[in-house]
DNA sequence: GGCTCGGCTAAGCGCCCGCTCACCAACGGC
DNA sequence: GCCGTTGGTGAGCGGGCGCTTAGCCGAGCC
């Protein structure tokens, strides 16, 4: 039997995991709220209303507002880790790897777009040991993506100068999708996913 | 005699045009204040305290905490666009042209983080009158690199099969310079608008 | 049936927000 | 010397904020 975590188009719907449903259903309103609006724009009565519940609902399941950007940022930011660490560790050359590493992070940056822009944006909106937690997650993002840029450059198939450098331009280049990425507008997360893989290519010298 | 518009460094001190001097010191006390904790997240009477002056000094030269940021908004993209142009239109080969907008637009937006922070990550704060007015403006920033790319491409020196998504991917990655630029980090401007020009150029097939 | 208890709501507390108002000191023109 | 203008202050208004509290309701257990 199916576990329920399909959709259409074969992407997985996030916060299966949240449970019980009032406590998802406040927090996929609290995502949408944040991404349309931001975090501090945001009141905690716009996302009980979201949910259909009243404000007070909120704080049977969570215990301020800031939790629910915490959880949010720590969920979002597994996932984005788990994308990554999938397309690094697989078989093939560390140009097959490194579009694949792009190509699926910008897909979730693009297709999930509210979640991704929460998760990038509203860093600074947490308090400093929630903030300590997610810049860990950062670096090991940023690991995953040298890790196979220095594959690449012993290899010989790449040729960067400056390693570091080129990864902090890679990870801003796919991030920043969540801030311009338009629903509405003429291009796919696909689309979008397979251009940004052969930008990267090239920034690397193997295109 | 000097035109007190030059500082230590050669760079150009803005914010000159802003008369008088009370409401210049709260301009920038505004840039401070929305660069560190945003837009809604600042209170004017944070705005009026770092300009050394009481909450209603704010109001008398501006209407609202809005339009300080419409005119902080107006003023950084007059001068981003400014800079484009500057580099768009000298003389010289398309690669020589693009290298050049990126290395200064990169230069901006790293230097004056503070400044590039709140001109590109603060616009949906706007009301809708003044944020098309900033929306155009970012049109003709997109046009002035798009310009460059084409004429490159017309020449034979770029090899770019997506002009107008080059021309979003090289935008994007100099904007979020503005997200991840640490003052006290390892890199100074100069250098990542040196590593960035490289890797534009790689970009469009012309490293 | 009666009791317990988790999930929820209506009401509202205390605080701080953007913004206003009544007033004041310094200063140039006549 | 007096007056209008300019640029400032201290106090505070109305409202909306994050969050709390008292109590209601229906499902589960004996």
């Amino acid at each position: 039997m199916s576990t329920a975590q399909e959709t259409t188009g074969g992407e997985v719907e996030p916060w299966e995991e949240v449970t019980p449903d009032a406590a998802r259903r406040l927090l996929v309103a609290a995502v949408e709220a944040f991404a349309e609006r931001g975090y501090h724009a945001t009141t905690t009565r716009d996302i009980a209303g979201r949910a259909g519940m009243s404000p007070a609902a909120l704080y049977i399941h969570y215990k301020t507002k800031e939790e629910l950007l915490h959880r949010i940022s720590r969920i979002g930011h597994d996932k984005a880790l788990d994308i990554l660490r999938t397309a690094a560790r697989r078989e093939g050359t560390a140009a097959e790897r490194l579009a694949d590493a792009v190509g699926s992070f910008v897909r979730w940056h693009a297709g999930r777009r509210t979640t991704a822009r929460v998760v990038q944006y509203e860093l600074d909106a947490l308090g400093p040991e929630a903030r300590a937690e997610i810049v860990a997650l950062r670096r090991q993002v940023d690991a995953e993506v040298r890790g196979i840029i220095e594959d690449g450059v012993a290899s010989g198939e790449f040729d960067v100068l400056d390693v570091q450098g080129t990864t902090l331009a890679v990870l801003s280049l796919c991030i920043d999708v969540a801030r311009w990425f338009n629903v509405d507008g003429p291009r796919t997360p696909e689309e979008v996913g397979a251009l940004y893989a052969d930008l990267v290519l090239r920034m690397v010298g193997a295109g």
